[in-house]
This record gives C-alpha cells, sequence and structure tokens, in this order.
DNA sequence: TTGACAGATATGTCTAGACATATAATCGTG
DNA sequence: CACGATTATATGTCTAGACATATCTGTCAA
C-alpha cells in the first residue's frame, strides 16, 4: 500500500479497474499481515486523495471488503482490519459426476434400488416433516475408474419435489438431476466417521471394520425439506477439501 | 417482488434502505423458486421505474448479488439467475475452547508434549517449506466436562512465526494462540476418516479400531506456511456441521 | 462529578448525469 | 445460406455533488 495515485486516465486500459485496484491494495495489505487486525485504514478522503478518484470509488471498494468481512466500517470512526474469530472454510460439494470427472476419473454410476411409497414414519422423522405424504428412497454407488467412490442413500420427499415422481434415477443420479433440476435450496451437512458395517463394506469393496466419512445434507427451500442424503466415503481414501479463508 | 414503487422520499425513516429492499426483494424471488436458474432479473431501467431511483441504486443492489454467487451479470444480455453448480457449505471452525464452551460444557486443556528444535526434513515436508529452521512440535489434548474432546498434533515454523518461540503452551493451547496473535491467513484443510491406533486410542480414550474423524489444516500466509495440525475426534461422537448455502 | 447538549466528522445512501465496453441482433454481401 | 461488419443495448465504471445518520469530543450547567 505504498504506490501514489498515477492514474493517467489516458492509458488506463489494461490496467483493472480503479475501485478493483484499490480494493486488491488494501487486501494485500491485511492479508500480508502488513495492516493487523483493529488497524485503521486511510479514511475515504485520503484514498480520494491518493487515488485521485471521487468518494463512491473509494467507497465501492470498501463496501465490498466490508461484505466479505475483511474489514469493518464504523461511522464517524473510520474502517478497521477485523480480527477473524475462527477459521471458516468453504466447503465446496459438487455433485459426484463433476467431481470425480474433475479428478480426471472416469465416473460410474449404479442404481441399487428405488422405490417410490407412502412415508414411513421414520421417513418423515429423517426430513423432519410430520404429515405423511410420498417419497422416494434411493440406494445407488458412485465409482471411479470402476473402483466405488461412495455410497448414497437417499430420501426425496415427492409432495417438496412433484418432478421426481417421474424422474428416471436409473440413467441420472440423483444428486445431479436435483442439483439441476431443484433450484436455489439451504442445506446443512453433517460429517462424521464410522466404521463399515457389513453391508457399508460390500457395498464400498472394503473390510468391514474400515474408517468411514459420513456426510449427512438436509436439503430444503424456504423451510421445506426437499432431500435428506447419507454418503458414506472410504475414510482413508477420500479427503474432502475445504480451501480459504481466514476469518 | 410484486409491489411497485411509492418511495415517499419524506417518511423513508423505519424502513431499510431502498438498494437494500431492491436486494432483498430480488435474493427473495430467488430463493423461494418463484425465478428459477437461468430467469432474467428485470433490467436495471426496469427496476429503476419500479423503485422510483437512479440507476447507481439498482446497480449497487445487483452488485452486491453477483458478489454473493446468487446472479450473474452479463453485458447487452442483462442479469440472470445462477445455475448452482455444487452445494457450497461454510464450515467454521472456532477454536477449541470457543467450540466446546459454545456446546455449555467445560473447557479443559492438557499439554503432552511440546519441543523446539531444528526442523527435520520430515517437519519440512509436512510444512511443505524447503529450507530447515526451527519449529515447534506440540501434541495435546482439549477435553469437555473432563472427557477427551479431541487431540491437536502441531508443527509451528518459528522462522514464521518468532513469537512463539516465547509463548507458554501450557497455559495457552496453541490454536487459541494462533489465532489472537497471528492475523489474516488463509488456510486448507482436508477432512478424513481413519480407525484409532493404539496411541490415539489411549489418548482419546476410545477403542482401538473406533473411528476417528481427522482434519488436517494448513495455515499460512502470503504464501509462507505458519502451521501445520492434525486433530483427531472420537468419530461416533463428534460431528462437524456446515450450513447454508445453496451455490 | 456528572449529565445534557451542541458541534465535528466519517461513513451511508442517493442522484443525474457521463463515457466505456462487451455482445446480441441485425443487415449486407458474397 | 454463411459470414463479416454494423448497430443497438445493457451493463461497468466513474464523477461531483447532496443530505442523512451514527458517534466521538468538547463545553457548559446542575
Amino acid at each position: 500500500m505504498s504506490l501514489t495515485a498515477d492514474r493517467g486516465k489516458v492509458e488506463a486500459a489494461d490496467r483493472p479497474t480503479l475501485y478493483k485496484q484499490i480494493r486488491h491494495d488494501i487486501e494485500t495489505s491485511i492479508l500480508t499481515g502488513e495492516w493487523p487486525p483493529g488497524h485503521r485504514i486511510p479514511f475515504e478522503h485520503q484514498l480520494m486523495a491518493r487515488y485521485g478518484c471521487s468518494r463512491m470509488t473509494v467507497s465501492k471498494a470498501l463496501s465490498e471488503l466490508a461484505q466479505a468481512d475483511l474489514i469493518e466500517r464504523r461511522r464517524r470512526a473510520g474502517s478497521f482490519v477485523r480480527r477473524p474469530q475462527h477459521l471458516s472454510a468453504v466447503l465446496k460439494i459438487s455433485d459426484m459426476r463433476a467431481e470425480i470427472t474433475a479428478l480426471g476419473r472416469s465416473y460410474g454410476y449404479q442404481l441399487f434400488r428405488c422405490v417410490r411409497r407412502a412415508a414411513t414414519s421414520a421417513d418423515c422423522a429423517r426430513l423432519g416433516v410430520r404429515k405423511t405424504g410420498k417419497v422416494v428412497a434411493i440406494a445407488c454407488r458412485h465409482s471411479a475408474d470402476n473402483v466405488p467412490f461412495a455410497i448414497e442413500d437417499r430420501l426425496i420427499d415427492l409432495d417438496s419435489v412433484p418432478e421426481a415422481t417421474t424422474a428416471d434415477f436409473a440413467v441420472e443420479p440423483p444428486g445431479s438431476w436435483l442439483l439441476h433440476h431443484v433450484p436455489w435450496t439451504e442445506a446443512e451437512h453433517t460429517i462424521s466417521a464410522v466404521v463399515a458395517d457389513e453391508r457399508t463394506a460390500a457395498a464400498l469393496g472394503v473390510a468391514i471394520g474400515a474408517p468411514c466419512l459420513v456426510i449427512d445434507r438436509y436439503t430444503w427451500r424456504s423451510a421445506r425439506t426437499l432431500t435428506a442424503v447419507r454418503l458414506h466415503y472410504p475414510g482413508d481414501t477420500h479427503r474432502l477439501v475445504a480451501r480459504f479463508k481466514g476469518g
């Protein structure tokens, strides 16, 4: 954060736009530790002078940094580098096909079971709904280069997702189908570890007692549960990677 | 998304600001599924007319939605609801004390080992650095209500974090110390499952062969690795919860 | 000492324009 | 019909102001 203005207005072609430059400069100063948490960022009018631009431009840069939780803005006081409270990592879970093909491996899919039926009380409990409607229960396996990659055990609420009544899950995996047919949802993931029981071990091709990573995911939209899924991964080979960012 | 303008300019006191209102209205239309992925959002000039405001105000609302990856803006074409490509969940990992006390349980900490020494080649490999410097190797255990909660095995690069040379990790857990003394970092988490070996089982108070959730975290700042930590949790009792959001 | 009140000040929101730029759509030509 | 050039259009960035609002600071009186 030591460069002065020199915008040049004429040959401002290749450089990113000015507000992005400002944003980037400040971000760099924070991320390198030059400006520690609590440090006050230069006032808007100082940045205006330094970059030779209007207040709106500076403000746009600062607003984006605030939206990204990198800084905190306080009226009359100024803007400050935020103190990271926790390590928050963004865990990106693509659908299985994308995840496997991204690794450069061939994707395989096998449907074990797909039953459409009236919801049992166990189903209702799992979906967190009260009234009994119709559901689809699906069990399937994903493989990478013909080696079992994960097994999936899923329940879809047909009252919330009526289109799933006619979908053919023998052809398209339910996760992928849902991702492409059901718009914008919220989800909660629970990650735990178990050892493989007999059924799981057989389906995953591992020994009984081998470690498995388990992900339970509930997906809903506006307070309606759409689907509940449990995924088992062989724990010694699979890794969930979550990158970025202190905050 | 059906209200018309009626800003009233005079009594615009209690309502949130206009751009937030616009942002919220659009967000709601997307999240309820009313506007599915691919749907084109009204043009800026239409929103200007609907809300009776200037283009900058509309633009600010749309820019924030774009920054949050909820919409995609394309010149000449308009703005569109984004298709969720993956389920991305934000995994918040507080330091251990905060995590345990947040559960309403009493926090306990026990230091097993804390050695400051020149880095071995194994240390360098783990930290991903080439040259050999000094490191701290720490092994400790966190407990909740006197029951083992997690064991921690950590390496800190003293060249990158010289303040750690004098820190007393018998008093303060290293994770908590780092969070409060080392500003703004980036991190990569790898989550996997293993079965407890003899040493781990003894430290965690579980049976040999019991499932364990393992989190490996590398933390760095501007390409310098600061610390590498491996955490073992008893897999059948501990759960990592990641909430939110489709995208 | 304390509390109420009046500035001072930095950010928060907003306007009515401007020009730049990417690209969808159209038109013309071979 | 295919393809390249042109045009129209929606967004991208930016300005030079404006008034609102939260909050820190200092002053003056009870």
